[in-house]
RNA sequence: GCUCCCGUAGCUCAGUCUGGAUAGAGCAACAGACUUCUAAUAUUGUGCUUUGUAAAGGGAGAAAUCUGUGGGUCGCAGGUUCAAAUCCUGUCGGGGGCACCA
């Protein structure tokens, strides 16, 4: 519709494609489908853009696409065909289904890497964010034509494991090792806490590190891959739960050494520098401080595996694309990395890209599985499923095992969906009450009213079949369709902001549409009852689809 | 100290990238919402255990919803522009980062 918009205004000489970046869709219905502002205009010709815009809209010849065009102030208004344009969406969807609103906007192999839940330590309410976050926009990258590979890059060595070990052998040896990520978290916080209390225990620490890293000593290593699976396999439980998963796994303790050649290298070519017993790349000159890559006793931190890290990725995957989804403390950090990527000419220094997002806050400060000051995952969702079990109770009866995962379903649409609706540079203060709310814009609102859509569809026996003819179409129906219709553009905006958030206010936005007009035009026994089940059905695909960008599945019943 | 991010209704946020029509949602507050079933009770007519109407309360239908009202110096001060929540500069407040954590 909107290139037939273009057309009418064929005769301004202006270049098609501007033309088309300037057609807007105005705010409010009343004026019109499509608007043309005329200050670029009034700019050049130097002329006032109201009689700009009278002079055109007395141009423009109508057509069966258009209903009316006129000039209200500086702006042209179209008034589109809404039948024309209504049966267009409809048949549109209709035909799309799962794919309506994807496109070729890319044809890379990407690789997206995020959740990087370590070892060894809790997995807190914040990590939801960077997990979900790094999900959907792999859907989106899909949905917009590219080759995702999902990564996560999990410290399973380093610095926390050896504080665990060392805690767990000076103060827990007599207890089973058990799979029960609480447990595993404690263990973690407490050496923090005897570490803050004696610093003297560093030592015992940096040797048990030493030991793990050179992996000469039997016990330590046992104990390592013992504790790591169990680490592991917890975490693969909540991906599962959180409809996540991932192609390839990356461990710290795969690029170690590769780390340690790569900056001997460095220190060669001059581009590293022993300072203080440690390597360092200066970054002073670009404003990037100093990064540290290998303590002064010689071991690795971060920093040098995430070298050899960026060169696995293209060099083994083949990729064309590296984005990491990583918390925005650390943007100064990769920042220095890719500098240094950068110095070393790496040939595909240019093609890494940073995602970063804001942390989850508790009302009392960050949310941290060093200090234990968090809200482990397990102990939040059992709670959001208990108050969903709640709620279902008061409406139906339902066997145990069906109301349990419908409450599951909802619960963790509610966790998703609190999490993506927001920019991702906005801190969210964690609220456990408001947490717990399924009104206004949340996941369980946008489930109600899928679920609703399917329910009328159920009751009247629709097929998609059948056919189906416009009489008219009132006010609500045409403000659902013109919704219905900037999904694909959405999409892409999405897409090229990296932002999820966008897929989820529309969603919103969508299912408060689909709210006002069930409530003002019976469907079911109505005139026009083929059109309007129509109307539901289009309704029920798109906002299914945006709700899979989100990594939340749709369930057809509440 | 340097640097990055945030500041929009009482609270939580969208809109800022790409400047345009009266700055939008949700929550909280207040007021309200269709159809149908049941029906304490009231009432109309008949004239004696029955008819019509209205109706507190309860249930059901597509209500985890919808409608309305109130609520704003877009942190503040300058600047650019025909036009600024949006761009620039400064400033205040909150948060993050800045050498051996990840």
């Amino acid at each position: 519709m909107k290139k037939r918009v273009v057309k009418s205004l064929s005769f301004l000489k202006v270049d098609g494609k501007e033309l088309e970046n300037l057609i807007e869709t105005p705010k409010d219905q009343s004026f019109g489908d499509y608007a043309f502002p005329t200050f670029v205009l009034a700019k050049r010709l130097k002329k006032n853009p109201n009689e700009i815009a009278k002079d055109i809209a007395g141009k423009i010849k109508l057509d069966k696409n258009f209903e009316k065009v006129e000039a209200v102030g500086p702006y042209v208004n179209f008034f589109v065909n809404k039948i024309k344009l209504t049966s267009e969406v409809i048949n549109r969807v209709s035909k799309e289904g799962n794919k309506y609103g994807s496109g070729k906007h890319g044809k890379d192999k990407v690789m997206i890497e995020f959740s990087q839940a370590n070892t060894h330590k809790a997995f807190h309410v914040g990590h939801i964010r960077g997990t979900s976050l790094g999900e959907s926009l792999s859907r989106i990258f899909e949905f917009c034509g590219n080759k995702v590979i999902r990564a996560n890059y999990q410290g399973d060595t380093g610095m926390h494991v050896a504080k665990w070990i060392w805690c767990y052998n000076k103060y827990h040896k007599k207890e089973k090792l058990r799979k029960d990520e609480a447990w595993i978290a404690k263990i973690y916080v407490e050496a923090i806490k005897k570490l803050i209390k004696n610093s003297e225990f560093q030592e015992e620490v940096d040797e048990i590190n030493r030991k793990l890293e050179s992996k000469k000593d039997k016990s330590l290593n046992y104990l390592w891959k013992e504790t790591r699976k169990l680490s592991l396999d917890s975490l693969e439980r909540i991906y599962h739960e959180l409809n996540t998963g991932f192609d390839v796994h990356l461990f710290e303790s795969e690029v170690e050494e590769r780390g340690k050649e790569i900056m001997a290298g460095l220190v060669k070519k001059k581009i590293a520098e022993i300072s203080d017993n440690a390597t360092i790349v200066n970054l002073e000159k670009y404003g990037l401080g100093i990064l540290v890559f290998l303590r002064k006793d010689g071991t690795v931190l971060y920093a040098g595996k995430d070298i050899a890290l960026a060169e696995k990725k293209f060099n083994k995957f083949k990729i064309d694309k590296s984005i990491y989804v990583v918390g925005d403390d650390q943007k100064l950090y990769f920042n220095q990395i890719f500098k240094t990527l950068e110095l070393m000419k790496f040939k595909h220094s240019g093609k890494n890209i940073y995602v970063p997002f804001n942390l989850v806050r508790l009302p009392t400060g960050k949310m941290s599985s060093r200090t234990g000051e968090n809200i482990l995952y397990s102990d939040f969702k059992k709670e959001v499923v208990d108050y969903a079990v709640k709620e279902i109770e008061k409406r139906y009866k339902l066997e145990s095992i069906e109301l349990y995962d419908r409450s599951l379903a909802i619960a963790i649409a509610s966790i998703k969906y609190s999490m993506l609706k927001q920019d991702p540079d906005k801190v969210i203060i964690f609220d456990k009450k408001k947490a717990l709310r399924f009104e206004g814009n949340t996941g369980p609102y946008l489930l109600y009213s899928y679920a609703r859509a399917l329910s009328i569809l159920g009751k009247a026996s629709y097929k998609k079949q059948k056919k189906f003819k416009i009489k008219e179409v009132n006010e609500y129906e045409k403000r659902l369709v013109s919704l219905l219709a900037q999904f694909p553009e959405v999409v892409r905006h999405s897409y090229i902001n990296l932002t999820p958030s966008l897929v989820a206010n529309y969603a919103y936005q969508l299912a408060q549409r689909f709210s006002e007009f069930y409530h003002n035009c019976p469907v079911i026994g109505s005139e026009q009852e083929q059109f309007r089940l129509k109307l539901v059905d289009s309704f029920s695909q798109v906002i299914k689809n945006a709700l899979w960008l989100l990594g939340i599945p749709v369930i057809p019943e509440m």
